[in-house]
DNA sequence: GCGACAG
DNA sequence: ATCTTGTCGC
């Protein structure tokens, strides 16, 4: 499955339920003690309110090289998700999914390792170019790589900078926009992922 | 050859 | 990601 989607010989499809449990994960690192501080904010998906999250930290393996971003966010992403007590029936990953120079983002690579559906949400581009889209929330526009729709740059508040989404795993790209201007009802960036930022940086 | 480059 | 206060703009 994932190498036939690497190929492009897939078209990314919805493949899940009822989704009563969204979780966030958001990463980062403090380079004095050499640690990945991995969040977990798990979300209502009607209230957009926190339920349940978890901070922890793994020793940091991985260097950062752009496009193997992945390497060095997964292990510590895994750790705190396997300390929820149910898994999430949706992952928010801050970073790319299929927006990637191999089509396999930090989005991707969290959803085939959990086996959950994922969104890729960045705030910045990696690749792919795109033609600005309207100033106004829920304008968006296309992104290609190669020739290929890798994503979307969606504008998720008025004249602010947009979010590039994309596919991580199991989800459609129609349906991770549509999931991703839900989770922003007010602020640029997805309730979520805001939430799993806070919590991310409460430690010390 | 030169720049660009998620977090 | 991180270093970091007040400040400019809608």
């Amino acid at each position: 499955m994932v190498q036939e989607r690497m190929r492009g010989q897939v078209v990314p499809h919805d493949d899940f339920g009822p989704v009563r449990r969204i979780a966030a994960v958001d990463a980062h690192f403090s380079e004095s003690d050499n640690k990945t501080w991995a969040a977990v904010a798990e979300i209502d998906p009607v209230t957009l309110e926190l339920t349940r999250s978890v901070l922890l930290w793994r020793p940091t393996v991985f260097p950062y090289v752009p496009g193997f971003l992945s390497f060095r966010e997964v292990p510590a992403m895994v750790a705190a998700l396997s300390l929820l007590p149910e898994p999430p029936d949706l992952l928010v990953v801050d970073g790319q999914g299929l927006a990637h120079p191999r089509r396999f983002g930090l989005a991707c690579h969290l959803g085939v390792v959990t086996g959950l559906p994922a969104i890729g949400v960045a705030k910045s581009r990696l690749v792919g170019r795109y033609d600005e889209p309207g100033r106004e929330r829920g304008s968006s526009s296309p992104m290609f790589h190669r020739r290929e729709l890798v994503g979307v740059a969606l504008r998720t508040r008025d004249g602010t900078n947009p979010l590039f989404v994309s596919v991580g795993h199991r989800v459609s790209l129609p349906t991770a926009v549509d999931l991703v201007l839900r989770f922003s009802p007010k602020w640029r960036l997805p309730e979520p992922i805001r939430l799993a930022d806070a919590i991310s940086r409460m430690h010390g």
